[in-house]
DNA sequence: TTTGTAAATTAGGATCGCCTAAATGAAGGG
DNA sequence: CCCTTCATTTAGGCGATCCTAATTTACAAA
C-alpha cells in the first residue's frame, strides 16, 4: 500500500464504490490523474484484490479495498479533529493537513488519538468517524438546497473543499447550528438564511454542498 | 524533496554532516540503502544545492540542506514528545511514529504543535529541539561509559535505536535522573548503576549510548 | 439501424529511486 | 614505491507511476 493507491481507494469510496461501480472519468478527474493512468492503476489495484473491476464499466470496491478506504477516512477525521480542537486549526486548514496525515496513522495510532479526543463521533465538518472496528454511524441527511422558504432545520455537515470551507467559515456558519431559510433567490439565486437571528447569504452552489436533517 | 531525500539530508546531518565531510558507506548503513545508490542520490542531491558532493571524498550539507534536515529533526522530537505526553506511547513507539510524522509536518504544524505541547526544550529521549529558526541549544554531554567507578551523574539524553529504547525503558531509566555508577564489570562488562537508590545493571554497550552532564 | 460522442483502453515513453556486478580510486603497510 | 584492501563509482536493469497520442468500445440520439 503507498499513499497513492489509498487515495484511490479512498476517492473510490467517496465518489461511492461500496455500493455502485465508479467509472474511470470521475476518479481520473477528483485525483487530476490521466485517465490512462487510472485504467492502469485500477488494472494493478483489482489484481492486488482491493477492487472489482469491469473494463468499460467502472470499479467497485471489495471487502478489503473498503477497509483500507474506512481506516483512511477514520485516521483523516480524527486528526481533524485534533487539529481544530487543540491547535487552533480552522475548517479548510484541518482539512488540508489531514490529507496527508491519514496516511501515516496505523491503528495504534488512531486508536490513541481516538482516545485521547474521547471518541468524537463526528469530524469537525460534521461526516462520521468510523469505528475501529469499521463501523459507521450513518445519518439520513438532505442537502440545504432542497429546503422550502420558511422551512427550518439544523446543519449537520459541508462537504470539504477548501473554497468552500473558507468560504462557509467566514460566514460563521456551524455544524449542528439551527438554520431557517428566509428566502430563496429565483434562477438558482443566492437563499438568505437565518442563524440563530443572524441573516446570511449564501450562494445556490454553496447551499448544495450544506447538509440538513432529513424530514 | 520526498521523504526519502529528507532521510538522507537528516541522517547525513546526524552523521555530522554539518561540520565535516560525510563518507557514502556510513549514509548507505544508516538508511540500509546500497553504495552505489547512495552515490546516484548524492549527486542529485548537490544539483539541487542541498549538499556539497566530493567524489571519493564525502559529503557535507548546505545552508538549505542543514536548514530542511534541522526542520525535519524539529518535527520528530515535537512529535515524539506529542505521543509520550498525551497519546501514552513509549520510547521506542514514539520515536517509530515520530519517523514517519516527521515527513509532513510544514511549518504551521510544528509551530502550533510546539505552542500545544508548551514550547518543549527537549524530546523525551533528551535530543535538544531545534527552535522555529533554526537554532538548536547544545548541551555538553559524555557517554555513561567514561564515568569510573564511585562517579556520579545525571542522565540526559540515550540513543535513537528501538531495542536500546526498549531495554532502557524496561530498567527504569529516565532522563535527567540521578546516576551513580557503583562498580563497572571488567573486560566490557556490565556496569551496576544506582537509580535513586535502586540498583540496576546495564550492558556496556547501553552504557556507550547513554550520556550524561559533562565534567 | 446507423452514427456521433464521450469514455475507456492500448501503445509507447519518461522519470524516479532502487538494485547487482564490475571497474576504478585512495591510502596505508611493507 | 608497490600492493592489498576497502570505499566508491560506473554500467546496465527493474518496477512503479505517471504522461500523451492513437485506437477502440459503449451508448444513445436520429
Ligand atoms: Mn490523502
Ligand atoms: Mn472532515
Ligand atoms: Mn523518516
Ligand atoms: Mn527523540
Amino acid at each position: 500500500m503507498t499513499p497513492n493507491k489509498e487515495d484511490y481507494l479512498k476517492e473510490i469510496y467517496k465518489l461511492g464504490g461500496a455500493e455502485k461501480l465508479v467509472g474511470n472519468k470521475q476518479i481520473a478527474e477528483v485525483l487530476k490523474i490521466a485517465p490512462a493512468s487510472v485504467t492502469e492503476m485500477l488494472i494493478k489495484l483489482s489484481h492486488e484484490g482491493l477492487l472489482h473491476y469491469e473494463p468499460y464499466k467502472g470499479s467497485c470496491l471489495t471487502k478489503e479495498g473498503l477497509q483500507i478506504a474506512i481506516t483512511l477516512l477514520r485516521g483523516h477525521r480524527l486528526w481533524e479533529v485534533f487539529l481544530m480542537r487543540h491547535l487552533g486549526y480552522s475548517w479548510s486548514e484541518a482539512h488540508e493537513d489531514a490529507e496527508l496525515l491519514e496516511h501515516i496513522t496505523p491503528p495504534r495510532l488512531s486508536g490513541r488519538l481516538d482516545k485521547f479526543l474521547n471518541y468524537p463521533a463526528y469530524c469537525p465538518h460534521g461526516s462520521a468517524i468510523p469505528h475501529s472496528d469499521g463501523q459507521i454511524d450513518r445519518k439520513p441527511l438532505r442537502p440545504l438546497v432542497q429546503l422550502a422558504a420558511g422551512e427550518s432545520s439544523h446543519i449537520r455537515k459541508v462537504a470539504e473543499e477548501k473554497e468552500l470551507l473558507d468560504y462557509l467559515q467566514s460566514l460563521g456558519i456551524e455544524i449542528d447550528g439551527a438554520v431557517t431559510v428566509a428566502s430563496i433567490g429565483p434562477y438558482e439565486g443566492p437563499l438568505m438564511l437565518d442563524l440563530d437571528g443572524r441573516q446570511v447569504q449564501v450562494s445556490h452552489k454553496a447551499a448544495c454542498q450544506i447538509y440538513v436533517d432529513e424530514r
